[in-house]
RNA sequence: CGGGGUAUAGCGCAGUUUGGUAGCGCACUGGUUUUGGGAACCAGCUGUCGGGGGUUCGAAUCCCUCUACCCCGACCA
């Protein structure tokens, strides 16, 4: 390609919405441009990046005997009502409805899809494993999409689902996409970390995620280095060394706080630790379903466990209003003291406080010396406890340390739940009839992109990997006696089936430099007067910082043996 | 959803306090000179000042309202 010719709007100036590093790159770079909150379009540049990388997802998948499908983006209500998925996904999922006033879903995942698809096929174990997949655009309503493609409402995922006749077979496949997934990150390029996940409302049990460690990550994840524990801090354990204080039950009293609201403030104000609080929170699901969740003052709720404590429904912290018509009284006065017709679950750190302190469901007062079963009643016991960084280890009891990472891909072993909520059968080699087992798997393909750019750039702009990089090679002709040596270099590379740009522009050497910096092509070949009179061109690896004069009959090869080195370290 | 902020040329911004009919840099078009790290000069083009309503002789500027986008939070009780 030549860039003349090329669609390349790059960005010399920082555009203002942009925060990190790999959006505001990718946006200068022209790989994209943003439509509206967490909808972009990829432009050439970046829509080379993305198939790159599509397509060694799909060389991975295929390895391991898992097939490609397309299936619609629409998918109908009908479905997602058949696994109760339709009313427990929060508000992320999108519904339209079409002219005849049908519901439909614009898929947020494919558990359903697939496996509608698959049972309707499915009759013998002689068929199974199964192992599907597609790579196309997922749909989720974010709460706050950002950070460009890191989190966008409409997104490319590669995900897989496998079907099997038994755990064991399960497992195997589990085993294969495991490692297939390293292969793939590998090779793009990115150092992954497996972390133990947990799989929310996916509704599995065994889980993986594939994370790479950066500040700019959203998920927290918790780690052991003296015995190697690693977990989601959605998942995370910890030792719970609650101990109940020897103490007499006091008389129960209420106590004046004005405008005194959060355990911070109330820990200065009663003059005590605030394990001493029962912090009680109000949550309500989608269907205005309420739940009143209780835990001791210093620790945080995990909304994970509430999710799977409340059967897989999603709840959110209720708004003010709710909270008001609830407790009778403004935010920051609840208690579960005489609270009534209303669940009430709580953290299992609640049962050892002894003569707490919480609201008192009345404005500006709460209430000292609460004690459980004495003074308030609680429907359920759970661990609902958020781990967290100085918790204690749940394997060797160290403390557990914590660092934040972007979490690229996932794998699951779901179990049941959608073969049986579907009825999905076959018959086994007895002649019994039976649901098969399943497993499923994704990858953020623009994600993907984005966290290899995080990790993959310096000040002057993307260093890509030879792997996914839009071209392997770019050739900047400095003066006019070097355009006829730069194309026929150009057109001796594509020969070989390098691809490779040629910077035909009519623009200083500053400029094209600049560009082609920022743009991360890995191989650079720079043809100027000087180099050109000793029949010589440059040739400069972007990652490195020293180049090397190369005489112009050896180029071509001499670009081939670069890029298979490269290409080799990618793979091996 | 709560808090904060922004919206003026393709991009980045000034102008808004104190109302007077829109500007700077980059980009773009033509020309001359340049040519190894985002050139210099000359001449140009480019705007429903986010939308709607109001106040006023007059609104980018003041008032009301709507919208979009960004940041923080939403695990505060």
């Amino acid at each position: 390609m030549k860039v003349s010719k090329l669609f390349l709007p790059t960005l010399k100036e920082t555009p203002k919405d942009a925060v990190i590093k790999s959006h505001i790159l990718m946006l200068r770079s022209g790989m994209i441009r943003k439509s509206a909150s967490g909808l972009y379009s990829y432009l050439p540049l970046g829509f080379k990046v993305l198939k790159k990388v599509i397509q060694i997802a799909e060389e991975e998948m295929d390895k391991i005997g898992a097939q490609e499908f397309l299936p619609p983006i629409l998918t109908s209500r009908e479905l997602w009502e058949e696994t109760g998925r339709y009313s427990l996904m929060g508000p992320q999922m999108w519904r339209i409805k079409d002219r005849h006033q049908q519901d439909f879903v614009l898929g947020p995942t494919h558990e359903e899809s697939f496996t509608d698809l698959v049972r309707r096929e499915l009759s013998s174990y002689k068929q199974l494993p199964l192992i599907v997949y597609q790579v196309y655009k997922k749909f989720r309503d974010e709460i706050r999409p950002r950070y460009g493609v890191m989190r966008g409402r409409e997104f490319t995922m590669k995900d897989a689902y496998s079907y099997h006749a038994d755990e064991t077979d399960l497992s195997k496949t589990y085993e294969d996409m495991r490692k297939a997934y390293r292969q793939f990150f590998k090779r793009c390029g990115l150092d992954t970390v497996p972390v133990q996940a947990d799989s929310g409302s996916m509704g599995g049990k065994t889980s993986e995620e594939f994370m790479v460690r950066s500040h700019i990550g959203e998920d927290t994840i918790i780690e052991c280095p003296a015995c190697g524990y690693v977990a989601n801090a959605e998942r995370a354990e910890c030792t719970l060394d609650y101990e109940k204080k020897e103490e007499a039950f006091k008389t129960l009293e209420t106590k004046d706080t004005p405008n005194i609201k959060t355990i911070e403030a109330l820990t200065a104000f009663f003059q005590c630790s605030p394990k001493q609080f029962i912090k009680t929170l109000i949550y309500e699901a989608l269907d205005q379903e309420k739940v009143v969740v209780l835990i001791r003052g210093d620790l945080e709720v995990n909304q994970v466990k509430l999710t799977n404590a409340m059967m897989g429904k999603e709840f959110q912290l209720a708004k003010d209003e709710t909270v008001v018509t609830l407790t009778q009284a403004p935010v920051g006065f609840a208690g579960p003291v005489g609270l009534k017709n209303v669940k009430i679950i709580a953290d299992e750190s609640v049962r050892y406080i002894v003569n707490g302190i919480t609201g008192a469901n009345q404005k500006d007062q709460h209430l000292v010396n609460v004690n459980f079963e004495r003074d308030f009643r609680v429907d359920e016991f759970f661990n609902l406890r958020l781990t967290k960084k100085g918790d204690s280890c749940p394997q060797c009891k160290k403390e557990l340390h914590s660092f934040e990472g972007i979490e690229v891909g996932h794998i699951f072993k779901l179990g049941y739940k959608y073969t049986q909520d579907m009825k999905a059968v076959f018959l086994d080699a007895s002649g019994k009839e039976q649901h098969p087992i399943m497993g499923c798997y994704g990858i953020g393909i623009d994600r993907t992109i984005a966290t290899v750019i995080e990790q993959n750039h310096d000040e002057d702009g993307i260093i890509f990997p030879m792997s996914i990089a839009p071209y392997q090679v770019s050739i900047l002709p400095l003066s006019e006696e070097a355009f006829e040596p730069a194309e026929k270099l150009y057109n001796e590379l594509w020969k070989k089936g390098i691809e490779t740009l040629l910077d035909d522009r009519d623009l200083r050497p500053g400029f094209k430099f600049k560009d082609a910096d920022l743009i991360g092509i890995p191989i650079r070949v720079t043809l100027g007067k000087k180099t050109l009179a000793e029949g010589k061109a440059e040739l400069k690896l972007r990652k490195e910082k020293t180049n090397t004069l190369v005489l112009l009959d050896e180029l071509s090869e001499k670009i081939e043996q670069m890029i298979k080195t490269e290409m080799e370290i990618l793979n091996s």
